[in-house]
DNA sequence: ACTGTCGTTTAACGCGTGTTAATAACCTCT
DNA sequence: AGAGGTTATTAACACGCGTTAAACGACAGT
């Protein structure tokens, strides 16, 4: 019905106020000035005309958009096939809803980096941004550094001061591979979820390598592939590994959405899991207890990270200085059904 | 460094013109207004001063913010599970991309719906919105039917005349089942993908329906289940079956999220598929052809759905009329190993 | 009745850009 | 060289709201 656009002019008008009056009814912190009756009045008005304040104007005017961005460092192509993807936009979602803010997606390209971060935020899109899995090599991240921009990784980077959420990415890799080692296994092997570019899969081959050499274990690169966060990728990575190598009793695959994929070619190598190949996974998609067999993984706290994120952002914009500008979740190794003892049969097997 | 933030006019100094020409010249398509070597030094100066343009000022004056929403019907907790988001977030992240549009994701709660909608894209947040799995009872979309907002389905709402894209659900799963069928099967049960608010849960149901009653199976009502989106309530939903009801030879899951945890379920009770039961799936979500056993199921192809509603989007952004404001996308049934012929095996092991 | 005080309300300016209507520059042709 | 026509550029207003400083009104105390 009402084609014309509804301004705070008109609000005020029916109201019997000023635009000004308006303008303070709807910025909520300073309500102590205004009387009760009349906000009570204006907020009518508003109601009654179906008034939503401008964001583009209020924007303007006040300097922030009151969103902030979610940057994904990888091509749609393996955004896809990213299971962990919807756990942490939940995650985002839900506290960017209790706060009132809009959250924008936006994929960043190789070689782009630092005029997108630039772009965002100076043209002010956005007041700050969670830089999910960030890589080694983005030179924006130094950028972000200079400049001095609201912005929270997802991940950390070495020699990064910029202020992250993160697990232990090593310490957990360790203990993962620590577990298959106590189960009596000493020839394993390693799938990566990622190119080493992006800093959770080089920390985490080296919590690999850290349980071998506590173990007294050789390391055998050739025992080591890596994957590109997909299943199919680890399908591939998998199906190599036992062609080429196949003297392993166990496999440390560092994402479970790698390890379905592994899975799929011990399966199609006519092997099983865990009786032949005892496998850990990594991340604990909330599918992966229900993969066959049953996952082993370290389970990864995807809400708790997006929630910490999200909420040190929120300190950074309001310009409180948080109490730790780099945050630490704690994981914790879920012992389901793909991992077992070393038996005997297995030397037969292989 | 410069601190000061950069605007039009700076630019405009340094290229000794005009703040309009720098406008001019920042908004593409009326180039041929401007002198090639004007444009250039604009283009330098702008570059050198690190200017951006103000996307607020330039959403307020313009009254259009480039950013496109994409409204998601359900709660976060069962956004975390939905294997289907990121090749739709992938999908729509890519075009978004080309057409140098911003992507605002944001979740509507029930009873919530007309509001949001209204505040999203009154408050010109949002130039126009893509709804994922709308659902039957939303109220607000009758709402935005009245007023005019650019707005997509992604999934039809019966008498709801909003542009939509979609697959065809009842159809498709008629396929499915058809396919049992044709193996042999009679006793068919069916877990759907959601409640049957949304349309699409409610569809494919009819389509398994529709499919029996072409091959003169007797509904059995005992034998359709409604799961929740994710593979934890298949394995529930899949185990009261089991338990309940053993009569069926073959089952249709219209997801193959919620297939996953039916496989664990019928693991778990013992059986084996495609041996003791045969499943079809609905999706194709990327890790179907990795799941043990490979899913038999039916392809929707998520990118396309996702490129095509984006494209729908912005013509009716643009204000042009499309050549048609409903779109189906054809769908296939991928037949791997989960569904096989009937065997007199069968009838022994239930 | 007048002054002073405190708590509300308002006028007016600024945010950075898009865009129209008018101006200036330039070129061609007689 | 001047008129007419085309193109390049600019001045000025609009977009809707936040916010500061000033105006206003009520009220108490002398």
């Amino acid at each position: 019905m009402n084609n014309k656009r509804v301004t705070s002019f008109d609000v005020a008008e029916l109201a019997g106020v000023s635009r000004s009056t308006v303008s303070f009814v709807f910025s909520e912190d300073k309500q102590s000035r205004i009387r009760p009756e009349t906000r009570q009045k204006v907020r009518e008005a508003a109601e009654k005309l179906g008034y939503y304040p401008n964001a583009s104007a209020r924007a303007l005017a006040s300097n922030q958009s009151n969103t902030i961005g979610l940057i994904m460092t990888r091509s749609p192509r393996y955004i896809a096939s990213d299971n962990f993807l919807p756990q942490i936009i939940g995650g985002l979602l839900d506290i960017v809803k209790q706060e009132q803010l809009g959250l924008l997606i936006e994929w960043v390209e190789p070689g782009q980096q630092i005029q997108t971060y630039l772009q965002l935020t100076r043209a002010k899109h956005i007041d700050g941004m969670i830089i999910l899995t960030p890589r080694f090599d983005d030179p924006g991240l130094t950028a972000l550094e200079q400049i001095d921009i609201p912005c929270v990784l997802m991940g950390q980077i070495p020699e990064c001061n910029l202020p992250y959420v993160d697990i232990d990415n090593r310490a957990s890799a360790k203990m993962a591979v620590d577990y298959l080692i106590e189960l009596g296994h000493r020839q394993i092997a390693c799938i990566t979820n990622a190119a080493t570019a992006y800093s959770s899969a080089s920390q985490r081959l080296e919590g690999y390598r850290d349980a071998l050499k506590a173990a007294d274990i050789a390391i055998d690169e050739s025992l080591i592939r890596m994957a590109d966060f997909d299943a199919a990728s680890g399908y591939t990575q998998m199906k190599d590994l036992l062609i080429e190598y196949p003297r392993f009793s166990a496999i440390f695959v560092a994402s479970d959405n790698v390890a379905l994929g592994a899975l799929a070619a011990i399966h199609d190598a006519g092997l099983s899991v865990p009786e032949d190949i005892s496998l850990v996974g990594f991340d604990d998609i909330p599918e992966a207890a229900f993969y066959y067999p049953k996952l082993t993984t370290v389970h990864t706290p995807a809400k708790e990270i997006a929630e910490e994120s999200c909420h040190l952002l929120m300190q950074l914009l309001k310009g409180e200085i948080p109490y730790s500008r780099t945050i630490n979740i704690p994981t914790q190794l879920i012992i389901r059904d793909s991992a077992r003892m070393i038996e005997r049969s297995h030397i037969t097997t292989n």
